[in-house]
DNA sequence: ACTAGTATATAGTAACGCATAGTAGTATCG
DNA sequence: CGATACTACTATGCGTTACTATATACTAGT
């Protein structure tokens, strides 16, 4: 799926936040996650600037633990804020979508 | 709904596309149709500059007309190239809300 | 030594929605 | 006629966000 970066403004934090909220996780890992849900052009460098918005934010907790396999990961877990938090998200999402379709079914049964 | 701007964006064009695409309408209008849709916040600014771009990129066919009540509206309705550009939309919103869903159902399920 | 894979970091850019303000036309009322 | 209110479009600058490109660092295999 191409060009939907302007449609994943104001989401794809939300998917972080969610990823995380399943156990601690790294930059790395949930770019693959988020690569493997189906958004396949989520590079690390969009993922990065996310975590550092959840880090100023204070809506996670940061432990850094050494890799075998390259440098030391930065392991993210949810902190109470970010829970509240990745509440609002989903009843914003809940908001916008049932919205959204609700456009698309009117549509649907005006035009046919 | 308070503070769902970032989400809506890349998602208002396609809701005025689709509302222009029932029938020609004024930006007036399409405000006045934003906000009994839900999304009170909606400005004529906001509209204003997603009409412009319409515009801009040749997705809306333009025809003025006086009004009784006030200066001339200028009325859009879709062209082809809209209407692909709507359809391309729904394909783009369709796949990004399937994905989100997904990521919120499975979720729920491991939470409980 | 070189390459490839893993992983974090950062500066710069473009797009979008929004706030704000301005312009202009019509209707109404004194 | 003049003032006001309402309708409707135009214009500009801002903040947030995702993306691009690049740099840095560590490990393992050749």
């Amino acid at each position: 799926m191409k060009n939907i970066t302007e449609m994943l403004k104001g989401v794809l934090e939300g998917c972080v936040l969610e990823i995380i909220s399943r156990g601690e996780t790294y930059g790395y890992e949930i770019t693959q996650h988020l690569r493997n849900l189906g958004f396949t052009d989520v590079v690390e460098g969009t993922v990065y600037t996310i975590t550092m918005r959840l880090e100023k934010n204070n809506l996670v907790d940061i432990e850094k633990k050494p890799s075998t396999m390259g440098p030391p990961r930065k392991f993210y877990t949810l902190n109470a804020a970010g829970q509240e938090q990745l509440e609002i998200f989903w009843e914003k999402w809940g908001f916008i979508s049932s919205k959204i379709n609700e456009l698309n079914t009117k549509n649907k049964g005006e035009i046919q």
